[in-house]
DNA sequence: GCCGAAAGACTACCCAGGTAGTATTACCTG
DNA sequence: CAGGTAATACTACCTGGGTAGTCTTTCGGC
Protein backbone atom coordinates (compact mmCIF):
# COMPACT_ATOMS: atom_id res chain seq x y z
CA UNK A 1 0.00 0.00 0.00
CA UNK A 2 0.61 3.63 -0.43
CA UNK A 3 0.63 5.11 3.19
CA UNK A 4 1.71 8.31 3.49
CA UNK A 5 4.40 10.21 1.81
CA UNK A 6 5.82 13.16 3.25
CA UNK A 7 8.92 14.16 1.35
CA UNK A 8 11.68 17.19 1.73
CA UNK A 9 12.13 19.88 -0.18
CA UNK A 10 15.00 18.29 -2.34
CA UNK A 11 12.98 15.05 -2.52
CA UNK A 12 10.17 16.95 -3.94
CA UNK A 13 12.52 19.16 -6.46
CA UNK A 14 13.72 15.48 -7.26
CA UNK A 15 10.60 13.80 -7.61
CA UNK A 16 9.31 16.46 -10.02
CA UNK A 17 12.41 16.33 -12.18
CA UNK A 18 11.38 12.74 -12.52
CA UNK A 19 7.67 13.24 -12.99
CA UNK A 20 8.27 15.46 -15.47
CA UNK A 21 10.95 13.46 -17.87
CA UNK A 22 9.32 10.08 -16.82
CA UNK A 23 12.82 8.82 -15.94
CA UNK A 24 16.40 10.32 -15.65
CA UNK A 25 19.99 9.52 -14.75
CA UNK A 26 21.57 10.75 -11.31
CA UNK A 27 23.62 13.24 -13.80
CA UNK A 28 20.17 14.22 -15.66
CA UNK A 29 19.09 14.98 -12.17
CA UNK A 30 21.46 17.20 -11.36
CA UNK A 31 21.75 18.97 -14.11
CA UNK A 32 18.26 19.57 -14.05
CA UNK A 33 18.87 21.39 -10.75
CA UNK A 34 21.00 23.53 -11.40
CA UNK A 35 21.30 26.14 -11.43
CA UNK A 36 18.68 26.68 -8.41
CA UNK A 37 20.56 24.13 -6.29
CA UNK A 38 24.28 24.18 -6.20
CA UNK A 39 24.93 20.19 -5.25
CA UNK A 40 27.82 18.02 -5.29
CA UNK A 41 26.71 15.31 -7.78
CA UNK A 42 27.22 12.87 -4.63
CA UNK A 43 24.13 14.76 -3.12
CA UNK A 44 21.76 13.58 -5.15
CA UNK A 45 23.04 10.09 -5.52
CA UNK A 46 22.63 9.93 -1.69
CA UNK A 47 19.37 11.68 -1.57
CA UNK A 48 18.22 9.24 -4.55
CA UNK A 49 19.59 5.91 -2.58
CA UNK A 50 17.10 7.38 -0.05
CA UNK A 51 14.35 7.88 -1.84
CA UNK A 52 14.51 4.69 -3.13
CA UNK A 53 14.64 2.59 0.50
CA UNK A 54 11.96 5.24 1.34
CA UNK A 55 9.68 3.52 -2.13
CA UNK A 56 8.94 6.76 -3.71
CA UNK A 57 11.97 5.88 -6.80
CA UNK A 58 12.75 3.14 -8.49
CA UNK A 59 15.75 2.53 -10.87
CA UNK A 60 17.11 0.15 -13.13
CA UNK A 61 20.75 0.21 -14.44
CA UNK A 62 21.74 1.32 -17.99
CA UNK A 63 25.60 0.29 -18.56
CA UNK A 64 26.91 1.86 -15.60
CA UNK A 65 24.01 4.36 -14.52
CA UNK A 66 21.30 4.68 -12.86
CA UNK A 67 17.80 5.24 -14.24
CA UNK A 68 15.41 6.46 -11.54
CA UNK A 69 11.77 6.64 -12.06
CA UNK A 70 9.55 7.59 -9.66
CA UNK A 71 7.15 5.01 -8.38
CA UNK A 72 4.22 7.00 -6.90
CA UNK A 73 2.33 9.88 -9.09
CA UNK A 74 2.63 13.46 -7.95
CA UNK A 75 -1.09 13.71 -7.37
CA UNK A 76 -0.57 11.03 -4.57
CA UNK A 77 1.95 12.66 -2.94
CA UNK A 78 0.23 16.29 -2.79
CA UNK A 79 -2.47 14.31 -1.41
CA UNK A 80 -0.64 13.20 1.15
CA UNK A 81 1.67 16.32 2.25
CA UNK A 82 -1.50 18.56 2.05
CA UNK A 83 -3.71 15.74 3.94
CA UNK A 84 -1.05 15.67 6.52
CA UNK A 85 -1.02 19.68 7.07
CA UNK A 86 -4.39 19.68 7.15
CA UNK A 87 -4.67 17.32 9.79
CA UNK A 88 -1.87 18.73 11.96
CA UNK A 89 -3.54 22.42 11.28
CA UNK A 90 -6.72 22.06 11.00
CA UNK A 91 -8.02 18.77 12.61
CA UNK A 92 -8.21 16.91 9.37
CA UNK A 93 -10.90 19.62 7.64
CA UNK A 94 -9.96 20.54 4.28
CA UNK A 95 -12.77 22.80 3.93
CA UNK A 96 -11.32 24.95 7.50
CA UNK A 97 -7.80 24.83 4.77
CA UNK A 98 -9.59 26.35 2.31
CA UNK A 99 -11.35 29.09 4.67
CA UNK A 100 -7.85 29.91 6.01
CA UNK A 101 -6.95 29.93 2.37
CA UNK A 102 -9.64 32.70 1.37
CA UNK A 103 -9.41 34.90 4.63
CA UNK A 104 -5.81 34.81 5.81
CA UNK A 105 -3.48 34.01 2.76
CA UNK A 106 -2.98 36.71 0.40
CA UNK A 107 -4.99 36.07 -2.76
CA UNK A 108 -5.47 37.93 -6.18
CA UNK A 109 -8.88 38.74 -6.39
CA UNK A 110 -8.89 38.15 -9.84
CA UNK A 111 -8.20 34.69 -8.77
CA UNK A 112 -11.13 34.29 -6.50
CA UNK A 113 -12.79 34.58 -10.04
CA UNK A 114 -10.85 31.49 -11.22
CA UNK A 115 -11.96 29.73 -7.82
CA UNK A 116 -15.64 30.35 -7.32
CA UNK A 117 -15.67 29.06 -11.64
CA UNK A 118 -13.92 26.13 -9.97
CA UNK A 119 -16.30 25.42 -7.40
CA UNK A 120 -19.11 25.65 -9.55
CA UNK A 121 -17.59 23.27 -11.74
CA UNK A 122 -17.52 20.62 -8.49
CA UNK A 123 -20.51 21.02 -7.35
CA UNK A 124 -22.20 20.03 -10.61
CA UNK A 125 -19.50 17.35 -11.76
CA UNK A 126 -20.77 15.95 -8.18
CA UNK A 127 -23.80 15.22 -9.90
CA UNK A 128 -26.98 16.63 -9.72
CA UNK A 129 -26.63 16.86 -5.79
CA UNK A 130 -30.22 17.41 -4.86
CA UNK A 131 -29.33 19.45 -1.56
CA UNK A 132 -31.87 21.53 -0.04
CA UNK A 133 -30.61 24.65 -0.24
CA UNK A 134 -29.57 24.40 -4.02
CA UNK A 135 -31.27 26.95 -5.90
CA UNK A 136 -30.55 26.59 -9.32
CA UNK A 137 -27.98 29.18 -9.76
CA UNK A 138 -26.13 29.54 -13.14
CA UNK B 1 10.78 40.13 13.36
CA UNK B 2 8.80 36.80 12.85
CA UNK B 3 10.33 34.76 9.91
CA UNK B 4 8.59 31.72 9.27
CA UNK B 5 7.39 29.54 11.58
CA UNK B 6 8.04 26.23 11.52
CA UNK B 7 6.09 23.12 14.07
CA UNK B 8 6.28 20.37 14.49
CA UNK B 9 3.22 18.00 15.24
CA UNK B 10 3.99 17.90 19.18
CA UNK B 11 4.84 21.58 19.18
CA UNK B 12 1.72 22.20 16.97
CA UNK B 13 0.01 20.44 20.30
CA UNK B 14 1.59 22.37 22.43
CA UNK B 15 0.53 25.74 20.93
CA UNK B 16 -2.88 24.81 20.43
CA UNK B 17 -3.14 24.43 24.30
CA UNK B 18 -1.37 27.20 24.76
CA UNK B 19 -3.53 29.41 22.09
CA UNK B 20 -6.96 28.07 23.86
CA UNK B 21 -5.60 28.78 27.69
CA UNK B 22 -3.56 31.88 27.05
CA UNK B 23 -0.87 30.18 29.13
CA UNK B 24 -0.29 27.12 30.98
CA UNK B 25 2.53 25.99 33.27
CA UNK B 26 4.04 23.02 31.98
CA UNK B 27 2.06 20.37 34.25
CA UNK B 28 -1.34 21.67 32.81
CA UNK B 29 -0.19 21.63 29.36
CA UNK B 30 0.91 17.47 29.88
CA UNK B 31 -2.51 16.89 31.35
CA UNK B 32 -4.36 18.80 28.56
CA UNK B 33 -1.71 16.74 26.19
CA UNK B 34 -3.45 13.39 28.13
CA UNK B 35 -4.92 10.84 26.96
CA UNK B 36 -4.39 11.30 23.17
CA UNK B 37 -0.40 11.58 23.86
CA UNK B 38 1.14 9.73 26.30
CA UNK B 39 4.58 11.49 27.54
CA UNK B 40 6.81 11.59 30.35
CA UNK B 41 6.27 15.43 31.88
CA UNK B 42 9.96 16.15 30.91
CA UNK B 43 9.20 15.40 27.35
CA UNK B 44 6.73 18.42 27.97
CA UNK B 45 8.97 20.64 29.59
CA UNK B 46 12.31 19.86 27.07
CA UNK B 47 9.77 20.69 23.82
CA UNK B 48 8.88 24.12 25.92
CA UNK B 49 12.33 24.66 26.35
CA UNK B 50 12.92 24.14 22.49
CA UNK B 51 10.10 26.17 21.64
CA UNK B 52 11.07 28.71 23.81
CA UNK B 53 14.82 29.00 22.14
CA UNK B 54 12.99 29.16 18.95
CA UNK B 55 11.23 31.85 19.97
CA UNK B 56 7.61 31.14 19.53
CA UNK B 57 6.57 30.58 23.49
CA UNK B 58 7.85 32.69 26.47
CA UNK B 59 7.79 31.87 30.04
CA UNK B 60 7.80 33.99 33.18
CA UNK B 61 7.99 32.09 36.78
CA UNK B 62 5.54 31.79 39.25
CA UNK B 63 6.40 29.83 42.39
CA UNK B 64 8.69 26.80 41.33
CA UNK B 65 6.90 26.66 38.52
CA UNK B 66 7.10 28.14 35.20
CA UNK B 67 4.39 29.61 33.31
CA UNK B 68 4.23 29.39 29.45
CA UNK B 69 2.88 31.58 26.89
CA UNK B 70 2.44 32.02 22.74
CA UNK B 71 4.57 34.58 21.62
CA UNK B 72 2.95 34.08 17.91
CA UNK B 73 -0.51 34.08 16.67
CA UNK B 74 -2.25 30.89 15.44
CA UNK B 75 -2.88 32.18 12.33
CA UNK B 76 0.47 33.30 11.95
CA UNK B 77 1.61 29.86 12.02
CA UNK B 78 -1.08 28.72 9.88
CA UNK B 79 -0.12 30.97 7.47
CA UNK B 80 4.08 30.33 7.61
CA UNK B 81 2.83 26.45 7.53
CA UNK B 82 0.59 26.63 4.98
CA UNK B 83 2.58 28.94 2.87
CA UNK B 84 5.23 26.72 2.75
CA UNK B 85 3.49 23.57 1.89
CA UNK B 86 2.46 25.88 -0.92
CA UNK B 87 5.70 26.94 -1.67
CA UNK B 88 7.12 23.24 -1.67
CA UNK B 89 4.20 21.64 -3.30
CA UNK B 90 2.30 24.25 -5.64
CA UNK B 91 5.25 27.32 -6.70
CA UNK B 92 3.74 29.16 -3.86
CA UNK B 93 0.37 29.75 -5.76
CA UNK B 94 -2.01 29.27 -3.02
CA UNK B 95 -4.98 29.03 -5.66
CA UNK B 96 -3.11 26.00 -6.91
CA UNK B 97 -3.80 24.82 -3.58
CA UNK B 98 -7.05 25.38 -3.90
CA UNK B 99 -7.26 23.73 -7.00
CA UNK B 100 -5.97 20.70 -5.36
CA UNK B 101 -8.05 20.83 -2.45
CA UNK B 102 -11.28 20.81 -5.05
CA UNK B 103 -10.15 18.22 -7.23
CA UNK B 104 -8.25 15.41 -5.30
CA UNK B 105 -8.87 15.97 -2.21
CA UNK B 106 -12.03 14.64 -0.81
CA UNK B 107 -14.26 17.16 0.49
CA UNK B 108 -17.83 16.39 0.97
CA UNK B 109 -20.39 17.50 -1.23
CA UNK B 110 -21.90 19.69 1.73
CA UNK B 111 -19.06 21.76 2.22
CA UNK B 112 -18.77 23.08 -1.49
CA UNK B 113 -21.51 24.84 -1.06
CA UNK B 114 -20.35 26.75 1.90
CA UNK B 115 -16.89 26.84 0.29
CA UNK B 116 -18.86 28.87 -2.48
CA UNK B 117 -21.02 31.16 -0.06
CA UNK B 118 -16.90 31.87 1.35
CA UNK B 119 -15.70 32.90 -1.79
CA UNK B 120 -18.44 34.78 -2.43
CA UNK B 121 -18.37 37.12 0.39
CA UNK B 122 -14.48 37.39 -0.16
CA UNK B 123 -15.46 38.60 -3.76
CA UNK B 124 -18.30 41.31 -2.44
CA UNK B 125 -15.60 41.89 0.46
CA UNK B 126 -13.20 43.13 -1.71
CA UNK B 127 -15.52 44.69 -4.26
CA UNK B 128 -17.52 46.90 -1.67
CA UNK B 129 -15.08 47.93 0.89
CA UNK B 130 -11.95 48.53 0.60
CA UNK B 131 -10.08 48.17 3.79
CA UNK B 132 -7.72 50.37 5.17
CA UNK B 133 -4.51 49.03 5.45
CA UNK B 134 -4.84 46.67 2.23
CA UNK B 135 -1.83 45.14 0.13
CA UNK B 136 -0.97 47.99 -1.99
CA UNK B 137 -2.52 46.35 -5.60
CA UNK B 138 -4.54 47.40 -8.18
C1' DG C 1 46.94 -5.68 -19.98
C1' DC C 2 47.06 -1.45 -17.44
C1' DC C 3 45.36 3.11 -16.20
C1' DG C 4 42.38 6.57 -15.50
C1' DA C 5 37.82 8.35 -15.38
C1' DA C 6 33.16 7.82 -14.00
C1' DA C 7 29.57 5.68 -11.49
C1' DG C 8 27.64 4.07 -7.38
C1' DA C 9 28.50 2.51 -2.32
C1' DC C 10 29.75 3.73 2.18
C1' DT C 11 30.46 6.62 5.77
C1' DA C 12 30.26 10.74 8.23
C1' DC C 13 28.22 15.10 9.81
C1' DC C 14 24.92 18.70 10.97
C1' DC C 15 20.31 20.05 12.29
C1' DA C 16 15.73 19.73 14.24
C1' DG C 17 11.82 17.16 16.10
C1' DG C 18 10.73 14.00 19.51
C1' DT C 19 11.42 11.31 23.65
C1' DA C 20 12.90 10.63 28.18
C1' DG C 21 16.31 9.49 32.05
C1' DT C 22 19.08 11.63 35.53
C1' DA C 23 20.92 15.57 38.09
C1' DT C 24 20.07 19.54 40.62
C1' DT C 25 17.62 22.81 43.23
C1' DA C 26 14.50 24.58 46.29
C1' DC C 27 10.53 24.42 48.93
C1' DC C 28 7.48 22.34 52.35
C1' DT C 29 6.63 19.62 56.18
C1' DG C 30 7.45 17.06 60.27
C1' DC D 1 16.95 21.28 60.50
C1' DA D 2 16.49 17.04 57.56
C1' DG D 3 14.23 14.60 54.15
C1' DG D 4 11.38 14.08 50.50
C1' DT D 5 9.20 15.81 46.66
C1' DA D 6 8.24 18.58 42.87
C1' DA D 7 10.02 21.66 39.77
C1' DT D 8 13.49 22.72 36.06
C1' DA D 9 18.20 21.81 33.85
C1' DC D 10 21.14 18.89 31.55
C1' DT D 11 22.30 15.18 28.77
C1' DA D 12 21.52 11.51 25.73
C1' DC D 13 19.62 9.07 21.96
C1' DC D 14 16.83 8.00 17.77
C1' DT D 15 15.00 9.42 13.29
C1' DG D 16 14.98 11.66 8.89
C1' DG D 17 16.32 15.40 5.71
C1' DG D 18 20.24 17.35 3.69
C1' DT D 19 25.09 17.56 2.33
C1' DA D 20 29.23 15.75 0.73
C1' DG D 21 33.92 13.31 1.01
C1' DT D 22 36.19 9.06 0.08
C1' DC D 23 36.32 4.19 -1.27
C1' DT D 24 35.46 0.67 -4.68
C1' DT D 25 34.31 -1.06 -8.92
C1' DT D 26 34.22 -1.18 -13.65
C1' DC D 27 34.52 0.15 -18.26
C1' DG D 28 36.92 2.20 -22.23
C1' DG D 29 41.08 3.38 -24.52
C1' DC D 30 45.86 3.08 -25.55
Amino acid sequence: MSRTHQLGELQLEIMRVLWSAREATVAEVHVALQPRRELAPTTVATMLSKMEKKGVVDHRTEGRQFVYRPTVPEVDVHRSMVGDLTRKLFGGDPTALVHHLLNEQEIDPAELESIRRMVEASETEHGDLESGDAEGRA
